[in-house]
DNA sequence: TGTACATCAGTGAACGCGCGTTCACTGATGTAC
DNA sequence: TGTACATCAGTGAACGCGCGTTCACTGATGTAC
């Protein structure tokens, strides 16, 4: 066989292209990924980016994933390095990690949970597996607090709307994953209340109003997970 | 005097270029703002529309308050049809008006709230003022049920950390404010979480999760509520 | 060992498109005299 | 009442810019013989 391509090579130029991409969005926002301007910054003509994304969702569709990727590793690493602490304390750190991931990785962040980018839409068999990663860990301990008497759910978060149990049981038996539906639905709560304010702090709406973010952030996570019924 | 301009017509034709931005945004994204493109819709050209603002900045500016006084609105009207219910259902009432705003204007909350366009930023003394009556009907019947007993602070939402209550006093006593500041406080607990669900939903992510957004969001302002002290 | 050549990465010109903004201008309109 | 003219809204051409993508190509490289 003649000249063959050098994987290593190649992927190495991928990532260069992706890690340019993630600075031009930090700078001009989400949607200003742009291959020519990738090629300039790499001393490269835009044409040649194509041997490597053939076409331009197809970059933003890999950052899209890696994004998830990189949260859920952060997860999973959080939770791995609080393995010898209580539940509730590790649950807690869990969550503290989600936050820190965003607020560090913000772009990635605003490119998986903001405005879509105009004119895109990530494919959705591409990103469900990836996005199921960032939810195991939160789920996963939450279900073991309820089973270890770590958390003993306190109304009205001992009991789920009936039409919402019902969705939630489905994707749980259709995905076969061993966990209860009130784990899943403490969890999406729990998400929500992480999600609003990592969002409002980001786009510089929550600090003004409240000083401390850091602060605030872990009040209301304990607020919460106490409010839940957690036994620290 | 020669001839003068007819303010009457000059407004209406405000409010049409605002009216077509938002019909862009609606359908490119809060970017996608174009001068060019709106000229095309009115069937006129770009230039004209520097009669009306004088730069793309300035138009983006007006919509933005136009968007934090909608809300505004939004919530006033609902706090007002209200008036005759107990408050704590008073203010679950409005905190429900605060999603169906931006569900119903989604593309004006995305621009008041989501990702900022790329090179722009509103000016801070034309919005705070707009900012600020978005607030204000939710501390003040957060205020009410605290003074009049309908919420009776349960730990851990009857204290606030320390640096945070400074930092809220400051901002109430500068702005003169009749409240306290753990009706403050407790609006700004309440503002994340209504915020994480609304925009977890706008862009998809919730939906599939729980199925019916509409009693998830219910259930879980209501659980929120109640954890607080609120006595329904 | 030497050479032909398949395959590679990357180039440079071009396509058609859209953008914000400036500028000198046209034609209508309504007031002042 | 008739007319000059200030002011208005809007036009059309142009500036300089950036974009994604296609295409025919160049020159290097390493393998097969």
């Amino acid at each position: 066989m003649p000249r063959q391509r050098d994987d290593t090579v190649y992927e190495e130029t991928q990532a260069t292209i992706k890690a340019i991409a993630r600075q031009q969005m930090a700078e001009d926002g989400t949607a200003a990924i742009s291959l020519r301007g990738i090629g300039r910054s790499m001393d490269m003509t835009a044409p040649a980016l194509y041997r490597y994304y053939p076409t331009r969702d197809d970059l933003i569709t890999a950052l899209i994933v890696d994004g998830f990727n990189g949260l859920a590793d952060a997860l999973e690493a959080a939770d791995a390095a609080l393995d010898t602490q209580p539940l509730p304390e590790r649950l807690f750190g869990v969550l503290v990690a989600y936050r820190q991931w965003a607020i560090v990785h913000r772009v990635d962040f605003q490119l998986i949970y903001g405005n879509p980018i105009p004119g895109f839409a990530a494919p959705r068999e591409v990103t469900v597996p990836a996005v199921i990663r960032t939810f195991v860990p939160v789920v996963r301990l939450m279900e073991m607090a309820l089973q270890s008497g770590a958390l003993v759910p306190k109304p009205p978060y001992d009991a789920i709307p009936a039409a919402i149990e019902q969705h939630e049981q489905a994707l749980i038996a259709e995905g076969g994953y061993p966990i209860s539906a009130l784990a899943y639905h403490l969890t999406m709560i729990g998400w929500t209340q992480v999600h609003g304010i990592i969002v409002l702090e980001m786009y510089e709406h929550l600090g003004p109003n409240v000083g401390d973010v850091d602060q605030f952030y872990e009040a209301a996570i304990r607020a919460l997970l106490t409010s839940m019924g957690t036994r620290w």
